[in-house]
DNA sequence: AAGGTAAGATACAAGCGCGTAGCTAAGCAA
DNA sequence: TTGCTTAGCTACGCGCTTGTATCTTACCTT
């Protein structure tokens, strides 16, 4: 009987259990994340998991930290509004990601957030969750396309803001449109590229 | 021995019920909800809670039901910039409350969101959560103090989207200066009333 | 080939939330 | 006052999660 082939160990071992602790914190929540449940979605004994961590939160930020971080939006050639639109498209596709959701359900949990470490917060957030059209502007900003001046901190936000209402009101991700739209009526006209001159289509 | 001067029936108890759901999940998240927790806080066995309802989510969300509808921003004189400012106040405080935190809780539980019913739904969010200054820039649209044109979904949601934000990033609660720098430099470039209408202080 | 390391399979008692049942007694209305 | 309704109290068995302990065995290193 050639059952169990490989035994896990190391790296391949943690993989499967980040993995798991992810996707049960999508299936069940934060508050409901039991050593229990991870364990057995990694199909390994719970034994196996209280050899590295201390609760199941921590199993989970721990995956969090592991990671690997988003993609960087590279701004192109000279296109302020594609590159916008592109940007948010690599954050609805962030926030869809197991990780994505997993960190949509620690933030409003009380036991998790408290045990969220800064330098995780860090690394999650103020790293990439919070700025994927800041690194456009300021490319653009810098080469004059606009005054840097109205390049502020909540200007950086509107369009993580935007999706982040749409992706909290409306079940289905918000279409390219959808994000034309918030690109067009709320990021350019805050940089003084209104209407008049960011009439594409 | 006058302990129990008062035993608490109907309308009275339920309230209590009502609070004590509110504030446990505020302070162990949705996903740790109990029957026990809430029956605990609120003084009171758990046949009580039996009677009544099935689960702590079924007790949660009735207690948000009965919640009462949150102000509505008055939009006053002539004064628009200052109206935005106090409709996004008017969202910080709502937002701060026991009935906001806890909507806040809810929201990324996926076993409360699936239990969620539209007419709550609509209730506690449509109505209200989202469109604090949609009522104004409405008042202020009609009046012909910016093209009505302008005021898409999108650009109605600029403050609240922003406040919210802010609320996730940050601890603190957002400053009146806080929020007059989301009505200066996102809601008001967005309906044409840029830096060299709307500089005021 | 030998030995150390760590994963896998049990098993266990303790604690807690669940849902129900039975009873007592307070509040309210006729 | 009588009697209905309903809150308060206690207790039970069930199942799940917890944290730990013990043993076997696969994997890796030397």
């Amino acid at each position: 009987m050639n059952e169990s082939r490989t035994r896990r160990r190391g790296e391949e071992l943690i993989k499967a259990i980040h993995d798991a602790a992810l996707e049960e914190v999508i299936e069940v929540g934060a508050g409901r994340l039991t050593m229990d449940g991870i364990a057995r979605r990694a199909a390994t004994p719970r034994t196996t998991l209280y050899r590295r961590w201390a609760d199941p939160i921590d199993v989970l930020l721990d995956a969090l930290y592991h990671q690997h971080p988003v993609e960087e939006p590279t701004p192109g050639a000279d296109d302020l509004r594609g590159d916008l639109i592109r940007a948010l498209r690599l954050m609805v596709e962030w926030a869809f990601s197991p990780a994505g959701r997993a960190v949509a359900a620690i933030l409003t949990d009380p036991r998790s957030v408290a045990l969220m470490s800064d330098a995780l917060f860090e690394r999650v957030f103020a790293g990439r969750g919070g700025t994927f059209t800041r690194t456009v502007l300021e490319h653009y900003a810098e080469r004059g396309h606009f005054p840097a001046a109205l390049l502020t901190p909540v200007v950086a936000d509107i369009g993580e803001a935007l999706v982040t209402k749409r992706l909290i009101d409306a079940a289905a991700p918000p279409t390219d449109e959808d994000l034309a739209a918030i690109v067009d009526q709320a990021i350019l006209p805050a940089i003084g590229l209104g209407p008049s001159s960011a009439r594409g289509s």
